[in-house]
RNA sequence: GGAGAGGUGCCGGAGUGGUAACGGAGCAGAUUGCUAAUCUGUCAUCGGGCAACCGAUGCCAGGGUUCGAAUCCCUGUCUCUCCGCCA
């Protein structure tokens, strides 16, 4: 959410950037401000009442004290009519708040200017690339069916427990994901992430401070009974740690790290883009989120861009890193790069992870916020990154080092395995 | 699942109908020549004002009673303790 004082004070800049979203944006910012003005009016009447109100109550009261009830009965009769009047106007308040907030939800975060122009990914622009795109030879065989010649992962016995897009992980399979995992929070605990376990399941107060309520819920499982929700990606439970905090200056950064699996129920799309792995219910992730100064999110954001590039350079796939364009651009974030890893056998480019900073988005409904040095409280920014979602970089794995032995394994990974091959 | 207690500012902590004591931390200013002490202010949010300042809100959340609510009533929620069950 935007702070309305920003609104008010950059409209025609952020009308402008917002046209890389391809979206009109004058409306709701007018609209924003329409409504912040009534607020305020609002708001100034109903103290004035107040005040007098206050102030007739403090006299009654004292008149009681002093024994002079006759004359506090009569100022009584005063007040009836003040209070009808602050019952209606406090109620105008509220839902000026209320109106005020639900068009402010609306309004999506304001493009980086390094953000391109662009109608979807393929506006988004290139901005790094590493390793040779593998011809590999037309036998070369997809994930789906490597999973099933070694017998590693069962896709039609997770649908059995439990359906479609929830795979059971089987022997050196199960055991390729928790190296993964564990190579992969290691590698993120030396770059300075505290290491985090947290819960799967939150509370509304958290799906709304990251923004996956109001509007998304349909992207979540909910359990009904206790108003819970499985948590789609570590982001929400690891941000909403800081929801309602005041950091100070010195505690900068905050670097958090958690595994934990991820539930989304995507309404799925067709087809060899949701084969296999591509897409599921069910998956593990490790992410890394940051909490930062203002004057320093940019530069953390390139860290950790750095940080996720030198893992995927260390498991040897060939990867490509763009610069999502406005049209591609999620509803919160004002830059975000992602990373894709090329599946030789599949020919297509997979997102393996995403990284972005929030700026003050989600802090300010977090309410985040630190004090500066002129002892003012602001709102801190928020960054985070998948480093990273196993189920594409496993497919791209599988498929990229396929030999006559067995799947390879990357060097990185033989210290948590123990063997050479997945065979 | 049963019973009880409780939720007060950045933290600690008083306050049971008259408008949030007191202590500590942090910050700012002043002062004292010495890893610091002392004094004053500030210290939550919103509104008005260039500003000093003024007003309002704020005692878990939402309602209610009252001229007036942290205090009384109702609903919800969370935490703690005891019992039960249990990995």
């Amino acid at each position: 959410m935007l702070q309305i004082n920003r609104i008010r004070a950059e409209k025609d800049a952020i009308i402008e950037a917002m046209k890389k979203r391809n979206i009109n944006a004058s409306e709701m910012i007018n609209r924003a401000i329409e409504l912040d003005d009534l607020r305020k009016k609002t708001q100034t009447d109903n103290d004035n009442l107040l005040a007098e109100m206050n102030k007739l109550s403090k006299e009654i009261g004292q008149l009681y004290q002093s024994g002079q009830s006759q004359k506090a009965e009569l100022l009584k009769a005063k007040t009836s009519q003040l209070k009808e009047q602050i019952k209606v106007l406090s109620e105008q308040l509220d839902q000026a708040k209320i109106d005020l907030k639900e068009v402010l939800y609306q309004i999506p975060n304001v493009p980086n200017p390094l953000v391109p122009f662009g109608k979807d990914d393929t506006d988004n622009e290139l901005v790094f690339e590493y390793g040779d795109v593998l011809n590999m030879p037309d036998e070369a065989l997809p994930h789906w069916e490597l999973a099933k010649k070694y017998d590693i992962i069962d896709f039609d016995l997770g649908n059995k427990i439990t359906g479609a897009g929830f795979p059971v992980y089987k022997g050196k399979g199960a055991k390729f994901q928790r190296a993964l995992i564990n190579y992969f929070l290691d590698k993120n605990d030396a770059a300075g992430y505290r290491e985090m376990q947290v819960p799967h399941l939150i509370n509304e107060a958290s799906g709304y401070g990251t923004g996956q309520l109001p509007d998304k819920e349909g992207q979540m499982y909910i359990v009904e009974r206790d108003n819970l929700y499985l948590i789609p990606t570590a982001e929400v439970p690891v941000t909403n740690l800081y929801r309602d905090v005041r950091l100070t200056e010195k505690d900068f950064p905050v670097k958090n790290t958690a595994y934990t699996p991820c539930f989304r129920r995507e309404a799925g799309s067709y087809g060899a883009h949701v084969r296999g792995l591509n897409r599921l219910h069910q998956f593990d992730k490790v992410e890394i989120v940051r909490l930062e100064h203002p004057e320093h999110s940019y530069k953390a954001l390139d860290e950790m861009v750095s940080h996720v590039k030198e893992i995927l350079i260390e498991l040897g796939l060939p990867f490509r890193i763009v610069r999502l364009c406005g049209g591609d651009l999620g509803f919160t974030s004002a830059l975000t790069y992602d990373f894709e890893v090329w599946s030789a056998a599949q020919k297509r480019w997979l997102e393996v992870s995403s990284v972005s900073n929030f700026e003050d988005f989600q802090a300010n409904r977090l309410k985040l916020r630190f004090k500066d040095k002129q002892g003012k409280n602001r709102l801190a920014h928020t960054l985070n990154g998948s480093s990273l979602a196993l189920p594409r970089v496993v497919a791209a794995l599988l498929e990229n080092n396929q030999t006559d032995q067995g799947i390879k394994v990357p060097e990185v990974l033989r210290k948590f395995l123990g063997f050479e091959y997945i065979n």
